[in-house]
DNA sequence: CGCTGCGTTGAGCTTCTTCAACGATCGTGG
DNA sequence: CCACGATCGTTGAAGAAGCTCAACGCAGCG
């Protein structure tokens, strides 16, 4: 079945048995979302959570005067929103569908059984609570610790690997998106982006990114340089 | 049993019959530090997670040039760093004991085990990261979000709520600790205890502080006005 | 009694944001 | 096929927020 086939690829449900995975496919509810539809918004009601099939989400604050920081970009066979299904009762954030996205729905109070009835589910979800704390603590440092040019060389340098480290790839969203990931604004990634290109870091078109100097982005990442 | 008493009132092992704390119990380190005493550095292997038994503990990053971050302040009956317990292998922050501190270390592979036979342990532990989770987003909002008057006045808020919501109370920790908290330095800090100060919302007297006015610091905490 | 750590204050400067304008690109409808 | 509006990205000028560096008061403690 379709379901269980788009489950077993989630890294949640590693080790399953094929019994153990129709029975969380029989809790799952197919969604499809269009390019940003609102997923949920901060303070609802959480009635459950999801995990992405095809597309990707963000989930992020506002702040009254509009200013949006993204907390994190999910994609393919992450989970999102576990928050509210273990404690308390309300999303903490919004999220949005980027793209158009298919999502599976798993309602708290089946998820919670399921859990109870499967150790290895629940080790699993906490490695993905734990990873999700870890990147977390990253995003904290970064805005606290680190100025912008800082932030947007680590996100550089973390694309690259992505891409098999090498020295020429896309970014991956909209630059005004990125903006708001880095805890910036358009305008002020864009003169950094300008800077770092004419130090000669990095040559940019578009969304075309070439790394020219890497032990310099590295440098910058780690804040001991400056531009 | 004295160990098995101190588990038996941590939230962590709610549910847990007599004979399964003390199965906790036998795995327990029972340690003391002193103040300003390093737990653990960022980058450690993770042997093992903690929990306060009396004292206070702080997690924070440190950046090249010597900035500190909180990244959160335990205080008994709560656990900490339980990341490397679940996901890789390593501390992702330093940790320091505020005050002369008992804590109880659970090694990480018996803890492990403990989980896989009590699926309630396991739920607790899902709650306890969620909850952390959530005091990082709103970090992670506040630090974005928000300039520092807000930070501080949210903080205020917090405090007095924790304290009965009485308008009268202590700071729980130093300034210049308060600063690393709310993501600022002693200077700045002290330049917006002056200005809420002569702005009538609040009074301060070294550590002691009184709200004057409530819905003015709320509007500053949410951001919709400025001083 | 003097040292040390904490908190405060001032002056100057850096970083980032705000506000405004403008060019390029893209999809839509005429 | 072209025209239009909308979105996105860029750039400039000005201003605000917060940081750095330096000096100094004060309290606690050896």
């Amino acid at each position: 079945m379709d379901i269980r086939k788009n489950l077993s690829q989630v890294d949640l449900f590693n080790g399953l048995s094929l019994q153990q995975l129709d029975e969380v496919a029989s809790i799952v509810a197919d969604k499809k979302y269009k390019k940003g539809e609102l997923i949920f918004a901060d303070g609802d009601d959480g009635i459950g959570f999801y995990i992405v099939i095809s597309g990707r989400v963000k989930v992020y604050k506002v702040s009254p005067d509009g200013k949006e920081q993204i907390m994190h970009i999910f994609g393919p066979g992450q989970p999102f929103a576990e928050v509210p299904v273990f404690e308390g009762s309300r999303y903490p954030a919004n999220a949005d569908a980027m793209e158009p996205s298919r999502l599976f729905f798993f309602p708290k109070k089946a998820f919670v059984e399921l859990i109870h009835a499967n150790p290895s589910l629940a080790m699993n979800m906490l490695a993905s609570l734990s990873q999700r704390l870890k990147q977390f603590s990253y995003l904290i440092e970064s805005l606290s610790l680190k100025e912008v040019p800082g932030r947007l060389a680590s996100y550089l340098l973390y694309l690259s690997d992505k891409n098999g480290s090498i020295d020429e790839f896309d970014l991956d969203i909209a630059k005004s998106q990125l903006a708001s990931l880095l805890g910036t604004i358009p305008e002020t990634l864009s003169r950094i982006f300008t800077k770092l290109s004419q130090k000669e870091l990095i040559s940019i078109n578009g969304p075309k990114i070439m790394i020219l100097d890497r032990t310099g982005l590295e440098y910058l990442a780690e804040g001991e340089s400056k531009l």
